[in-house]
DNA sequence: TATATATGTAATTACATTATTACATATAAG
DNA sequence: CTTATATGTAATAATGTAATTACATATATA
């Protein structure tokens, strides 16, 4: 779990998840020429993404041909779904009050 | 996105999340009392998690209580449902496969 | 007012993360 | 076989995180 959400607590690392999205099966050093930081800040977040299970690769030659695996992120969000759903039907309207008079924060000390 | 993610990558901040669900409007101090970590370890996580607009807090007295907001995790979860519940029913199959091939690695060089 | 209670701030320490450059290995193509 | 390509490993530096102890401020109550 911890490793899931700090996998996607990087914006570059959300990024590889959204082009292997639209593009799977890239291999490294492709997905590396999208950004402007080095491949091998590239294979570390990768590293990070796999242990996460986020990402799986396979060995295609002398090319590691990447995936995105959103099954981690449907686990989440069913969880989500379970724990929190019926919290937030009710619940929410109340504490948007509360978030509402903190957002207005700032004018009130006369 | 950055914040939200990384506050939620602390088992221990995702447990206070759990607490304020379950009993809001607890103050620090009772808080931290529920870990085996100092009051301040508790304050700053705590932070992180006002600063991911997770957590709001109102002063009462010389207390302050806490509350959780779940309007950011409602955020993404819709996200998450736009973005990739389609790919969702598609695509999972196919790496289905992939992913259990990557499981079953471990006796196959004989 | 004096005192106990609740929270906040500062300084410090150990460790983790993110990135870099330089070098090493493996494989495809000429 | 030699060379170019794709990926992997090692050492290192800058920054960020997570925890601690000691001290400071604010507020309720005897």
């Amino acid at each position: 779990m911890d490793q899931i959400f700090h996998a996607l607590s990087h914006e570059t690392r959300r990024k590889i998840l959204d082009l292997l999205r639209d593009q799977p099966g890239q291999g490294v050093g492709v997905l590396a020429r999208s950004f402007d930081v080095s491949r091998i800040a590239i294979m570390n977040h990768l590293a990070v993404l796999e242990k996460a299970g986020l990402v799986i690769s396979e060995k295609d030659g002398r090319s590691r041909l990447l995936y995105l695996n959103l099954v981690p992120l449907q686990m989440i969000h069913e969880r989500w779904s379970d724990e929190y759903g019926a919290y937030w039907a009710g619940r929410v309207t109340a504490l948007k009050d509360l978030a509402e008079r903190k957002t207005a924060e700032g004018g009130e000390k006369p």
